[in-house]
RNA sequence: GCGGGCGUGGUGGAAUGGCAGACACGCUAGUCUUAGGAACUAGUGGGUAACCGUGCAGGUUCAAGUCCUGUCGCCCGCACCA
């Protein structure tokens, strides 16, 4: 008994785009609720197993939502400026613009074929001048406000994409889209001071519904730390300021270390200044992923001709330039106290150096001691005997008062580098003028469209494709008039995503990206669902731009999104990743098409726990068919005069419950498996009654759409399903009358019956023990216990 | 190295400290069929049994998959951030 899944479900779609069924209204009285996944990139390869995981969980719970009286807004977009469409455009000798269309095309299609209650009205695309006007807009407000900045600096460099890489988006010293090698280049670029706002963003998580794993690994990104800024005396007349979380032991700091960046060397008089600067050469040469490769053994050169004094001990210290210390960090030097920090005790054995314990409780002879929660000061004059903590307070004081240093709070969280050298991506709003400097566009003339141009190949020396476009290059300055040129590089792929939900709430307003009015009724996004590869690449970046755009009043709220959830990967049938190259790709095209959208929906729910990644089974798909099959042939055992079963309605009634409760929760499989069960006992039963079937269709109608809408119908209930409403549970029906409990001995199960759920304790063991006379049959009962519903336990000898 | 998570049948996976294996897949047998890669029915952790079973070894508890300690394995995050 097999449906016919295509006829229905092309039906109900095309029923559903007439009467605009899921259109979000601005204007309710309705309370609102806003169910966010993340846009897809619309890639060539068209849509993956994946992306329907993410939709159709937030679709379930967008379309419960709605038949519980809520003005759902669930919107779909285009992330569609980047590099792999700029680089398939190149190969294939198509304009990105064409590709981006044909990509776009091919996804609706795929998106519409699977049912998803999307806002189609409100559909968005990163590529559209109406669109990306708003971002240019607000990088020009981030420049207002000298959050974006112009700089000379070593960048990651991809050397197959010949493209500037944000440092999240270099995995392992390589590309994190091509896996090809990541160099250093000195570039300049433009840049976005998200550091800024590092405190806030990492404080503000606190109060957000967030997965842990998500604000775990953005507070890991942030990297906060406390410590101090010390300021060491040297014998070259200056100070060198260090930069430590460990202020307490700066008794036993024996050695200094700088980067090999750092100023000093070219300021101080360095008698072995030939072999240091030939190790800062070297340095150079190493790219990142050598430079910070842990297992490598530390290098290092003494810089002769200048100590340091350890402010405390007033003893001479020798200083190293060493790579392990990193410019970018801190001060970009450091105290080292082999004793208690790891990599300054590995390079202290390694160039012989002393090693001082100041903190007693560790062996140092073995390893350093790095222990701050135990341990007790030793060799530290006033601070001895105090315990860590006491330690780090007592020293900061002291610090503070003889003026060498102070407290301070770093964060490992760099800015982020804002400029592309590729055509395909936002032109940024900026005109370089001679007598002017860097110069913003009016307002007025955004958007700075993309020119047309078959030449958007790059180019070999590493500048923007759009720089070898001269007629639109050459400009005139908004300020002076005088000839000027526009800014080459584009945006990163992260811009355009870093807003977008703002603009779903008001998508074809001309005026401004959205109005307030819609702003305030849909901010927040309720709940967001996507990727964990985006937590501290686009979460956090779109984190930033909301918080700048609530400081300059522009949106209502301080957080874009109160909720965040994130699925796990589907994995080919092998239990690996999905690749061509392994050749485990499920196609959605052909899973629609064998089994339907509503199966392909409910199996992708049904595949194991959501936020965990599952491998796909191509068996396994066809148990929920099977049970698609079943639903439909209720209509057949159909049966007004079939009465009321007690255990059906107390089953209804735990199904709506639990159904209810695992939506909310994103537990999608077991709410499934207790609908394939109140659906076995129906059958058990062998009929049902319509308003029992009504319940049922509406609890599966989130799940599987099509099939309940065309069931809704052929039963005769009014109206469409999608207007309906959502069952609710009657408490008092969800329990039992009599239960079955266990009957155990020492914990071991001997026996079973059957009590009234309110019977009292003292008659539940009475009975139990009666039950059990023969195998109590001369011990000594030590103690009874009676869990209401469950069991009976008699502790006996 | 540090931080976090997870180890449950042949498989995917269920279990507010209280009947382990819900719900599926697969498998076995049967029914119907010219046929079955369809449907339906029954069975399905191991063991003849008493019993034994949630990676392994301990512990707490009347009671442990669940809590604690140690250990092994896998996965994820961070990774010279001072």
């Amino acid at each position: 008994m097999s449906y016919d899944f295509k006829q229905i479900e092309k039906k109900w779609q095309d029923i559903w785009d007439e009467t605009e069924a899921f259109k979000a209204e601005n204007n309710s009285s309705k309370p609102k609720y806003y169910a966010l996944v993340e846009f897809p990139y619309p890639s060539g390869q068209g849509l993956h197993v994946g992306h329907p995981r993410s939709y159709t969980a937030l679709d379930i719970v967008a379309r419960k939502k709605r038949l519980e009286g809520y003005n759902v807004l669930y919107p779909m977009g285009w992330d569609a400026f980047g590099l792999p469409t700029e680089n398939y455009a190149i190969k294939a000798h198509i304009h990105p613009e064409e590709v981006t269309k044909k990509n776009i095309a091919n996804f609706k299609r795929q998106l519409k074929m699977l049912g998803f209650s999307f806002d189609w009205s409100r559909e968005i695309n990163t590529t559209d001048p109406e669109y990306y006007k708003w971002t240019q807009w607000i990088f020009l407000r981030l420049f207002e406000k000298g959050l974006a900045y112009k700089k000379e600096m070593a960048v990651n460099w991809c050397t197959s994409c010949k493209c500037v890489l944000a440092n999240e988006e270099v995995v392992n010293g390589v590309c994190e889209r091509c896996g090809s090698e990541v160099i250093r280049k000195v570039k300049s670029q433009w840049m976005l001071k998200i550091t800024d706002y590092a405190e806030k963003l990492l404080k503000d998580l606190d109060g957000l519904d967030f997965i842990d794993r998500v604000k775990t690994q953005q507070r890991n990104w942030i990297g906060r730390s406390t410590g101090a800024e010390v300021k060491f005396k040297t014998t070259a007349n200056d100070e060198l300021l260090i930069y430590t979380t460990r202020p307490d032991t700066l008794f036993g700091a024996t050695y200094m270390v700088i980067a090999p960046e750092h100023p000093f060397i070219d300021k101080w008089n360095i008698e072995n200044k030939d072999e240091v600067l030939a190790y800062r050469e070297s340095a150079a040469r190493k790219s990142d992923f050598e430079r910070t490769e842990v297992a490598k053994e530390k290098t290092g050169v003494e810089i002769k001709g200048v100590k340091a004094i350890n402010p405390l001990t007033g003893k001479e210290i020798p200083i190293f330039v060493s790579d392990y210390v990193l410019i970018s960090y801190g001060t970009g030097a450091i105290m080292a106290v082999p004793a208690h920090d790891t990599r300054d005790y590995e390079f202290a054995k390694q160039f012989n150096l002393p090693i001082v314990e100041v903190v007693a409780g560790g062996n140092i002879e073995k390893e350093a001691f790095t222990d701050c929660a135990t341990g007790t000061m030793v060799n530290s004059g006033f601070l001895n005997g105090l315990s860590v903590e006491e330690a780090k307070v007592k020293i900061k004081e002291y610090l503070h008062e003889k003026g060498i240093g102070e407290e301070k709070v770093n964060y490992k969280l760099r800015d982020w580098v804002f400029s592309r050298q590729r055509y395909w991506g936002e032109p940024i709003p900026i005109v370089h003028c001679d007598c002017c400097g860097y110069v913003p566009l009016k307002d007025s003339d955004l958007p700075l469209r993309l020119p047309k141009t078959d030449n958007f190949e790059p180019t070999d020396n590493g500048e923007s494709p759009l720089s070898k476009l001269t007629d639109w290059v050459n400009t005139t300055c908004p300020k002076c008039g005088k000839p000027a040129k526009r800014e080459t590089d584009t945006m990163p792929q992260w811009a355009g995503s870093s807003w977008y939900f703002l603009r779903y709430c008001d998508p074809h307003n001309k005026e401004e990206l959205a109005s307030k009015e819609a702003l305030k009724y849909w901010m927040p996004v309720d709940w967001y669902n996507g990727g964990m590869e985006h937590t501290t690449l686009h979460l956090l970046y779109s984190r930033f731009w909301h918080k700048f755009l609530y400081d300059i009043g522009v949106v209502p709220t301080p957080e874009p999104y109160q909720k965040r959830t994130s699925h796990g990967m589907i994995l080919g049938e092998n239990g690996e990743k999905m690749s061509k190259s392994r050749g485990n790709v499920v196609n959605p095209d052909e899973i629609v098409s064998e089994y339907g959208a509503d199966t392909m929906r409910l199996y992708e729910m049904f595949i194991g726990d959501f936020e965990k990644s599952a491998p796909w089974s191509s068996t396994s798909i066809k148990g929920c068919k099977r049970f698609l099959d079943r639903v439909e042939g209720l209509k057949y055992i159909l049966n007004e005069e079939s009465g009321i079963s007690k255990d059906l309605e107390r089953n209804i009634n735990k199904t709506i419950k639990k159904v209810t409760y695992d939506i909310d929760n994103l537990k999608m499989n077991t709410a499934i498996a207790a609908l394939m069960s109140l659906l076995n006992e129906i059958y058990t039963k062998g009929s049902l009654s319509k308003e029992e079937l009504k319940v049922f269709i509406l609890l599966l109608n989130p799940f599987a759409p099509h099939l309940t809408e065309e069931l809704w119908q052929n039963v005769g209930f009014e109206g469409y399903l999608n207007k309906a409403e959502f069952p609710k549970y009657d408490e008092s029906k969800c329990g039992e009358d009599t239960v079955e409990i266990v009957l155990q001995i020492c914990g071991k199960i001997k026996a079973r019956t059957n009590v009234s759920v309110d019977i009292s304790s003292a008659d539940a063991i009475l009975l139990a023990k009666d039950l059990l006379k023969q195998e109590l049959d001369g011990k000594n009962i030590i103690k009874e216990i009676y869990v209401p519903k469950k069991l009976v336990n008699i502790v006996a000898k």
